[in-house]
DNA sequence: TAGCGTAACTTAACAGTGTTAACCAAATGT
DNA sequence: ACATTTGGTTAACACTGTTAAGTTACGCTA
């Protein structure tokens, strides 16, 4: 009576990220993405160790993804500062052109996320540590100023990270175009980095 | 037989307070306020339509103490420049002093939002409307060069936050220094807004 | 002073949640 | 042919937010 082709575990997968991608974290549920797929809400706990392990997985699928989005616009250009625009274009344009998906890696909350830590981060990592390295480049050749290389990719990281919440969190004015936010906020965190002789 | 000099709902409020402060959202329950004050869970709803509700309430008390200690923090200091990074100061030192205050802010998705809406946050936009005054006083004496003051305080904004929510959610690498992080990106961040002249 | 109204609170219940323990049937290995 | 493992099930526990209905006690008016 095999439902179909697929694994019940990637079954379990596909119909988690479905409900997770649309109707967001809390109308997830256990009962609920068995019903979807026709099977008994406690036959997950034999894929997976609980819900948290559940959704942690398909926060790494989402992760691996952008990594690889970022590894493939930086890949695109050459030049360190075009690389370093691209880097952090990339970054918005994933969190743009798949919503979903960028908004599960920031989706559940740090308490959930201890009890299944940091080795599954390196992924993560893979996108910042570019980053860091186009930047140490930068600083190499004078055009970017900066004593720190790898708190400045982190802080880099961060400023984007915020930047997007705001927008999809719509905590913006009403008044304040989106696409013109975005484009202008990238604009002063990149000239934030680069090199300059301040009057006074 | 009146437990306690103060109302109901004040101690309702405090008792959700505490618990939302130390042991998050997800911790807080009804039943649990409810036991904590020696009071049924149910008569929570005759002060507070929802769960949703109490939280918003919670919430604007947050939005209001930032905005006063934003305001204070301007006030202290005189000189438009000196003005603009003591606005940032000031927010980045509330976030830091007070935690759980902080992040009771951003604690709930925006879902929940939706139901009590907007202008409930006209509070919370006194502090980023003195940052844009600040800002459009900074480019009539030309030591800031953007267009939109608007964007750009709602940039800043932004900004500030992906810093701090990234240092308490812990998604920073363990060998960066919490404090020197948060530095230089305020350096960054600030550096971002000033008149420069790029060497190409 | 009796009676009414209402304010403040409670109990019981509904429908849902994550998770565990115990059980069962079919497939597989020897 | 028998034992073992695999892949699933049902029932139950201890929670959750929320509603409806019931109760108690106080204040006001007649």
């Amino acid at each position: 009576m095999s439902k179909n082709q697929s694994t019940l575990r990637d079954r379990i997968l596909e119909a988690s990220r479905k409900v997770l991608f649309s109707k967001g974290y809390d109308a997830l549920s256990m009962r609920k993405i068995g019903k979807e797929i026709g099977v008994s809400a406690t036959s997950i706990y034999l894929y997976f160790k609980n819900k948290d392990h559940l959704v942690h997985t398909i926060i790494e699928e989402s992760v691996e993804e952008l990594s690889a989005s970022i590894e493939k616009g930086a890949a695109r250009v050459s030049g360190t500062i075009a690389r370093f625009e691209a880097i952090i274009r990339s970054y918005v344009d994933f969190a743009l052109d798949q919503p979903e998906k960028y908004q599960v890696i920031y989706m559940v909350r740090p308490e959930a996320m201890g009890r299944y830590p940091k080795d599954k981060f390196r992924k993560a990592r893979r996108g910042y540590t570019l980053l860091e390295s186009v930047i140490r480049q930068g600083v190499d050749e004078g055009v970017m100023e900066l004593e720190h290389p790898m708190i400045a990719a982190y802080s880099i990281w961060a400023q984007l990270h915020g930047i997007i919440d705001v927008v999809y969190n719509q905590r913006l004015d009403s008044r304040i175009d989106r696409s013109q936010f975005i484009e202008e906020s990238i604009d002063h965190i990149v000239q934030g980095f680069l090199i300059r002789i301040t009057t006074n």
